[in-house]
RNA sequence: GCACUCGUAGCUCAAUUGGAUAGAGCGCCUGACUACGAAUCAGGAGGUUAGGGGUUCGACUCCCUUCGAGUGUGCCA
């Protein structure tokens, strides 16, 4: 049990003892507290329950802080407007840390009924290298498949390239034009991108190129050998520069069922769409309506034009025939319901796509799928430094691989100048660690809702609230136990704590569990992100103020001990945000 | 027009989901290194949370409204 959950049952039974009831539908609560001038957590209970007990807050406050007897645990007070406060006391927190200590998981706890999850995430078109707007979606997803890994549930990673579009007309026709083979076996991706941007602009400025882009699309759709053999070469050489970059970033998937997988699927699908009546035909192309079962403000099959409210339909089979993304998605959903056994589906993709998500969740729902949790976990822009988004259909978008490289340049010149390792090896494996997890860290540590600005030179600076700072927190909780020649026997039993920031180091690293918890509760990486950086610096406060290897006895144990929980926590809690440490930098 | 997502210190961002005096980093100012690793720490200045109204013991958070930004709006993904 936690602490809050411990204090909680104590309120309640005090609460009890003032034969006060708790009507069922207010939750009694002990949260962490907000400032720590207040104490260690904090209880509304006499707030809420005032007027309900006739009673002021404030006096209602005291009576349950009058049965709460103070003991061996914490201190009880009142404060404010009627909160009650709860100081743990010194043995208690020397408690908790002995136990976190001597577990292996740090206290962070499985949760109680297991999921099976699948996580959608990446997701890049295949014959396009990624750029930077692809950082957002693979890096959020790998932290949170991580996360959801640690807390017990089975994830399910899917990569669910898109190798199966228009893109592929287009490349198929400029591969016809010319493809530069000696290029395509250096840099396949380079190579690739060249050819559709060459179709890509020709179809611009002629409606017969686009036609005839269309028309080789059809051709691989319909099994056509020559289109075919291409596309399988181009997927194998995206395939290699896709796995480069992944190994990079330290991602990695369980499936790559790309859009093509589902291609004999499509068109049973929407043959059973139409038989079951949620599809029909409309314009020459076959749409999924409305339900008309919710208003139409908040029907994503309805939409407002001029005052009126018209039917905004999904379409599954296009006019010519042809499927699109939203048949394909559905095929999906139906593949991992019935080979995967899934309970959740986890989309991590660009808000702008809500309104599509919105139509397939409620299609999914009708089709019978409504015991699947489907969740669009989406997220804002990027920007350019003039605060406008990056656009995608620019083109101009720098390539992910760039960034990585600019970043490690970056991070190459403060290594050079700072590093206390010697070897060039050493310093070129490290320059790449801090600099690719420099981007990452990034990512991770915004709102995933807000646009953020993509601005290179804050990404890797490397001071303040990055990812250096916390690389630099693990080394230092590390290094001193190469000061320990003859090596040193740590056990639990003489961990005791007195000192103030010794105290506030154990309350940080107490926190780790739920906060890990959090991440997962509205998808949130950015809030275990920021809790590493309030670790760290509790760490480095309790560094500074409490010597360690100059102090003796029980203390100078002590306070081993909670540097090697740090380091742990540190490292542990980093790996969930796929950021990997150094042991010297 | 309508819908969605936003608007917090000069700048970049948080805020444990409705809690107490809204917190960090950068930048600026003042201190601390022949070092348990200064890629650090201790401290200072900086706010009418875009504006207004409402709900409540209590609002950055929920509701209404105005302004501003981005995005979406029938066969691209």
């Amino acid at each position: 049990m936690t602490i809050p959950e411990i204090l909680s049952e104590k309120v309640l039974a005090a609460l009890a003892a003032l034969d006060l009831e708790v009507p069922e539908r207010m939750r009694i609560q002990v949260t962490t507290a907000a400032d720590l001038r207040f104490g260690d957590f904090q209880s509304n209970a006499a707030m809420m329950l005032a007027k309900f007990a006739g009673k002021s807050p404030r006096d209602l406050a005291q009576e349950l802080a009058d049965q709460l007897s103070s003991g061996d645990l914490c201190e009880v007070s009142v404060a404010g407007p009627g909160f009650l406060n709860f100081t743990l006391t010194p043995k208690a927190w020397s408690d908790l840390a002995r136990t976190q200590w001597s577990s292996t998981d740090l206290s962070v706890s499985k949760v109680d009924s297991p999921q099976t999850i699948v996580l959608d995430f990446s997701a890049p078109n295949v014959a396009k290298p990624m750029h930077v707007g692809h950082i957002r979606s693979t890096i959020i997803g790998e932290c949170l498949a991580r996360v959801a890994t640690k807390l017990g549930h089975k994830v399910i990673k899917d990569n669910h390239i898109g190798d199966w579009g228009t893109q592929f007309g287009m490349v198929t026709w400029a591969w016809k034009k010319g493809v530069d083979e000696a290029r395509l076996e250096e840099e396949p991706l380079q190579e690739l991108l060249r050819l559709y941007r060459a179709a890509s602009d020709a179809s611009k400025e002629d409606e017969s190129i686009r036609e005839e882009c269309r028309a080789e699309l059809v051709k691989l759709q319909q099994g056509d050998a020559e289109n075919a053999a291409i596309w399988t070469r181009c997927l194998e050489l995206s395939r290699k520069g896709l796995d480069a970059i992944y190994e990079r970033l330290d991602v990695s998937f369980d499936h790559w069922m790309g859009e093509s997988a589902y291609n004999d699927a499509l068109a049973p699908l929407v043959a059973k769409l139409q038989e079951s009546g949620l599809a029909r035909e409309s314009d020459g192309a076959v749409c999924v309506f409305s339900s008309e079962t919710v208003k139409p403000k908040g029907d994503p099959f309805k939409i407002n034009r001029d005052g009126e409210w018209q039917d905004y339909p999904m379409i599954v089979r296009k006019g010519d025939g042809a499927f699109n993304y939203a048949t394909t998605d559905i095929a999906t959903v139906e593949h991992r319901v019935h080979e995967w056994k899934t309970d959740q589906i986890w989309y991590v993709v660009d808000f702008r796509q809500g309104g599509h998500f919105e139509q397939l969740f409620d299609v999914s729902k009708r089709l019978g799928y409504d015991q699947v949790n489907l969740v669009h976990v989406s997220f804002g822009t990027i920007l350019g430094k003039d605060g406008k988004p990056l656009k995608t259909r620019a083109g101009d978008l720098p390539q992910l691989e760039d960034v990585l490289d600019d970043a490690v340049k970056a991070a190459r010149i403060v290594v050079d100048e700072k590093s206390r390792l010697d070897t060039e090896e050493e310093k070129a494996a490290l320059a790449e660690l801090i600099g690719v997890n420099s981007v990452k860290f990034t990512e991770l540590s915004h709102h995933r809702m807000s646009d953020y600005v993509f601005d290179l030179d804050k990404m890797v600076a490397l001071e303040g609230d990055t990812a250096p700072y916390l690389l630099y927190s693990y080394v230092r909780s590390r290094s001193i136990f190469r000061k320990l020649e003859d090596g040193v026997t740590l056990s639990a039993e003489n961990l005791n704590l007195t000192e103030p920031a010794e105290i506030h180091m154990v309350r940080m690293l107490s926190r780790y569990g739920d906060q890990v918890k959090l991440v997962l509760e509205d998808y949130r990486p950015n809030l275990l992100a920021t809790y590493l950086l309030e670790l760290a610096r509790a760490f480095h406060s309790f560094f500074e103020a409490c010597p360690v290897l100059k102090s003796e006895g029980q203390t100078r144990e002590s306070r081993l001990i909670v540097c090697d929980l740090t380091s742990r926590v540190l490292k542990d809690g980093l790996a969930l945000l796929a950021i990997d440490v150094p042991e010297r930098m």
